[in-house]
DNA sequence: GACAAATCGCTGCCGAGGCAGTAATCTTAC
DNA sequence: GTAAGATTACTGCCTCGGCAGCGATTTGTC
């Protein structure tokens, strides 16, 4: 950022330079180093007219792991009403189409068209390619240590999620 | 989430369970770890009606990290615009005040109000106790480890998406 | 068989962040 | 001294995710 270079205020301004680490450090590095490699895929899939969320969706049920919008939202922890959208854009594109299913006629069906298909070898190397860019130096045993902490992280979180509320309200409803 | 109990279709759903790890695993950690941990901040500050980027540039011009709405964008890797809202919305609820710098017309200064420093302490307590929380059960090498981990994937990002455009026809603006 | 509860997909609505553009101001180069 | 460029703060505009609510449908219980 070229740093000196006003000579009256800017200097004092920049002084201070070390945040005292009250609390955030850890969530500022989370929050950057998601939104670096979001932008970087998003920057790498705008040729295709896509999103780093749609990729993944598109990705997951062209692998099997979802077949329903239900199921990429507990597969991805995204919200259902955003993952009709995210399917509404898949489908305009042609890449995937709904399909009811006759047994339960709540469920709607993915199925990856011919023409997702064919894409999706590009837009898997475009993944790879920027994961294994943010991750440039890291061993495998880094990487799995990093997944473990994050891993850790999250239970701590849904851990506190849940304990949050000791009388428990039932504020938006849970099982008996 | 009582993992049997649909009969016919849905345990076939479930059956593909894990992923293949195309390259949305670290990321979709990244998003998890950082989702639980700024949910949890958010609803611990909601009685105080902030969110924990309010909080955090609060946090940041009381502590002399930055005096003025630029300097809170480059510390927190925000948006001026957006940042403007933070301060309006800081400045109704009488948490600091905007003051004009008189040697650079174009600065103004943000003073952390009595209010503010009134309420930081519990502030604090709230966003110390969060990240606690999620970090419960680390040591402190492994905090300083997983720093690091997500400092160089950063540092990578950053390479990265300076290196995006190879002939740099310069869209925004750099230094020659 | 009837009813409550749960699930699925979908739609508005709201808040928040990023982007582009603007006016005022300051710095630098000529 | 003047013009060009940079900086600050601010304002719309757009997109996106989360939330609440809806109708349709299925499951489970009585």
């Amino acid at each position: 950022m070229s740093a000196v270079r006003r000579s009256t205020i800017k200097a004092e301004l920049h002084a201070a330079a070390h945040p005292p680490e009250g609390g955030l450090s850890v969530g500022h590095l989370l929050g950057r180093a998601r939104a670096s490699l979001l932008s970087g895929l998003d920057a790498q899939l705008t040729p295709f007219g896509l999103n780093a969320m749609q990729y993944a969706a598109l990705k997951y049920l062209a692998d099997g792991v979802a077949r329903t919008a239900a199921d990429l939202c507990r597969v991805l922890y995204y919200d259902t009403g955003s993952m009709t959208r995210i399917v509404d854009h898949l489908e305009e594109k042609g890449l995937l189409r709904r399909e009811r299913c006759r047994e339960d006629r709540r469920v709607v069906f993915l199925r990856v068209a011919p023409a997702g298909r064919a894409q999706l070898p590009r837009l898997r190397a475009i993944g790879t390619r920027v994961l294994d860019d943010m991750l440039a130096g890291f061993s495998a045993a880094e990487v799995e240590t990093l997944k473990r902490y994050l891993g850790r992280m999250i239970d701590n979180g849904e851990l506190k999620n849940r304990k949050i509320t000791p009388g428990d309200s039932l504020p938006h409803g849970r099982k008996p």
